[in-house]
DNA sequence: TCCTTTTATGTAAGCTCTTACGCATTTCCG
DNA sequence: CGGAAATGCGTAAGAGCTTACATAAAAGGA
């Protein structure tokens, strides 16, 4: 492990993991629009699930994609308005509904799904050159967080709630 | 390689990714105001980085952090408010002022120090246990992709600039 | 020397999610 | 059975960055 996170601690990840995320979205943005496809990368993870398993609530998707249910109700308004999906009343109960592709919405599914499959292909070509754990390793960093966060790790090293209060009237000095 | 990202593309980085960042800075933020540290995650690359190499321009600490000048200026006016960091004028160059930490900001940074290196330790640590090459493989992947962007790799798999785009008015049919 | 291009930084607006709040429905339990 | 607690989802506001736009100063080159 290097001295990078020894001297970044926390924010060794936090800035590139961000940065990584994000770059990698606006490619497909840009490999989007160049071909004129008429689509968002934000749209793709409700869009395959939806084509892949079916209709799905609010909360089941919010639960397999990893958002919050706000996020994919902004999200279904949007598709709604695209024509991508449709939403229909659950019978059994009135708080409930289901959301699906429309006809439009698979046919833009069937459309795009080659250069999914090109994009899922290169991302994994990319990952097998240049870092061939690097998931495994996410999933594990991941599944250590789960099991005991890091504010927990801090808490049994540094003394739990140990305070570092600032002196008095001294973080408010004006120059 | 999982199927994972067979199955989902590059967007079986973007959400985890995200979210790893998301979930490392909101732990972070609970330990400061759990120990009533009076700080932002947010501040702590500027603030460590003026306090390890001193005075710096909005520019260089863009650069050396990571994230655009405008971002740099927006914190350095929150840091300013809050009495951490002031700011004087380069004598040669009239666009350009010094950012530095005022003795209170000094003094700041010297109350957490303590504790950066505590997160910085259970960072480590918690890297070597779970995943040790993890930022190993995310500077290759980095640099892979600055060698070759992602929508390049795409683009030489699927054929540039072939288009998808929608039949007509398919894509704006109405529920 | 003088004009054009580049550079430094501020401000505004936008993005894509989050949390907070709210309402109605459903479930649970005494 | 009935009231309290939990659940489902919409909307509003906020977060923390980005890009876009703008202005002024500096650098470069004919």
């Amino acid at each position: 492990m290097p001295d990078y996170v020894q001297e970044r601690g926390a924010a060794a990840f936090g800035t590139r993991l961000r940065r990584l995320s994000e770059r990698l979205d606006r490619d497909v943005q840009a490999i989007y629009r160049e071909r004129a496809a008429a689509f968002e990368p934000r749209w793709f993870p409700i869009v395959t699930s939806l084509d892949a398993h079916g209709a799905q609530t609010v909360g089941d998707l919010a639960d397999r994609i990893g958002v919050s249910h706000a996020a994919v109700s902004q999200l279904r308004a949007e598709l709604v308005a695209e024509g991508l999906v449709q939403t229909r009343p659950d019978a059994a109960d009135q708080r409930r509904f289901w959301i699906e592709l429309t006809p439009s919405g698979k046919r833009t599914a069937a459309r795009l799904k080659p250069l999914w499959d090109a994009i899922a292909q290169a991302t994994s070509l990319l990952c097998s050159e240049a870092a061939p754990r690097f998931l495994a390793e996410l999933e594990r960093l991941e599944r250590a967080l789960d099991e005991r966060p890091l504010k927990d790790r801090v808490d049994a090293t540094f003394g739990a709630r140990a305070k570092l209060r600032p002196a008095k009237g001294a973080t408010h000095e004006r120059t």
